[in-house]
DNA sequence: TTTTTTCTACTGGTTTACCAGTATATTGAT
DNA sequence: ATCAATATACTGGTAAACCAGTAGAAAAAA
């Protein structure tokens, strides 16, 4: 299964191999995902960079099949990431790379195009399976991934109604730990208008106090 | 500089090789290690594990210089496993790797006897470099977590004052949401008491409304 | 055992949060 | 230009949080 007969390979590759590229701010990351791949003909690693600006000039010029891409980049997070490469070349397959996972920011990516997640504790295995699997167009979620989507989507249901500006605004004061009139000062408006806005925020958020209000902001990386 | 004659090295090698174990559930990251120290004569890999158990096992027959420990095992956490490994092996060094970094984890695991702490977007050669002083029984400090270790000095000044079992419990059951009167419902004692806990905790935390003491207790998760 | 800490509970008072309803000016979208 | 959403502001009332001081009983530490 690993070993094809070098003939064959080397005289009828009907497919080029996958390029892909690993865009990934941990030195130690990246040489392991090479790696990983160097046994694996079917993947050819181009290049890699540890920013996402580098990245994006590369990709004025150049193209790869698949992108790994690590959620957390030292100058632009990955949600924007996905979007921009998508906007520059929406061909590219890109899978997202991560240690931890946030359903939230898993959830994003999926939406902004990512056809694949897996956490960094993948094995060489679920790798190469991600990476094919992407590049044939199909979604490719790691088995801890696919738990938490799964989790998270049984929240959804009742998913955040989304707050206006201002209320997102007055809600992070609140869970400063800002009185209401302090609030007001701050934003030169009646403490009367405050109160509106701490009264809609409960409402939208079902819940009956600021206790639970600073707590559920919290969670939900509201602020 | 990478090709030393051969010569030199095979026949008068004066140091054997540092020993080197690594402990990280991630095979990106294993690989990557691996191969960033591949170059590097001074240093060999000895092996290496994905969970604590397995390490602790090995480490009962066995014994290397140096260990590159995760500090996020699945089983066993890396503070508690500082600590087991040098009950057991006291004259091993340990060097702490993780992604991110939380002073009072650093904080902890230096107190256990680490003798020095990367972040996992080393490069190379601070990798060597730390690998050699630790094994020469220095301190070494990458130097993003030496700017982290300074802030966090700072702070501790004021670290947070202990709170009894009581008061910990009624500070989860506020930031929860419940009011005064549920709480003391569920926990079989007046309200008035109830709210002398809560005074008490906001005396001892430094804040003057149940808003920062969620906010706090979120923050440097006493809950 | 004695001392200290923790947990318990009260009085009495001020401030703030919370609830319900209403209303107007200003944006933003179609 | 018109309609919907947002931000603004009020009245009037109830409930809960917050503040200060005190104090006895139980548990833990000396």
């Amino acid at each position: 299964m690993k070993a094809q007969p070098s003939t064959y390979i080397s005289t009828s590759m009907q497919h080029k191999p996958i390029s892909v590229l690993i865009v990934d701010d941990h030195p130690m990351v990246i040489e392991g995902l090479k790696t990983l791949l160097s046994d694996n003909e079917t993947v050819k690693v181009e290049t890699h960079f540890t920013n996402g600006k580098d990245t994006l000039e590369f990709l004025e010029k150049e193209i790869v099949d698949v992108i790994l891409l690590d959620v957390n980049l030292p100058d632009i997070n990955g949600v924007e990431m996905v979007k921009l490469i998508l906007e520059k070349r929406a061909t590219i397959k890109i899978l997202g790379l991560s240690t931890y996972s946030e359903p939230s920011i898993i959830n994003q990516m999926i939406k902004n195009g990512v056809k694949g997640y897996l956490l960094k504790n993948a094995t060489s295995d679920e790798l190469a399976t991600a990476i094919s699997q992407v590049h044939d167009d199909n979604f490719y979620f790691g088995s801890e991934v696919q738990k938490i989507l799964a989790d998270s989507v049984a929240q959804e249901s009742k998913d955040l109604p989304k707050l206006t500006r201002r209320e997102t605004h007055i809600l992070r004061l609140i869970a400063e730990g800002k009185t209401t009139n302090i609030i007001a000062e701050e934003l030169f408006i009646s403490p009367l208008t405050v109160e509106t806005h701490r009264r809609n925020l409960m409402q939208k958020l079902e819940v009956s106090n600021a206790a639970s209000l600073i707590k559920l902001a919290v969670e939900k990386k509201l602020i």
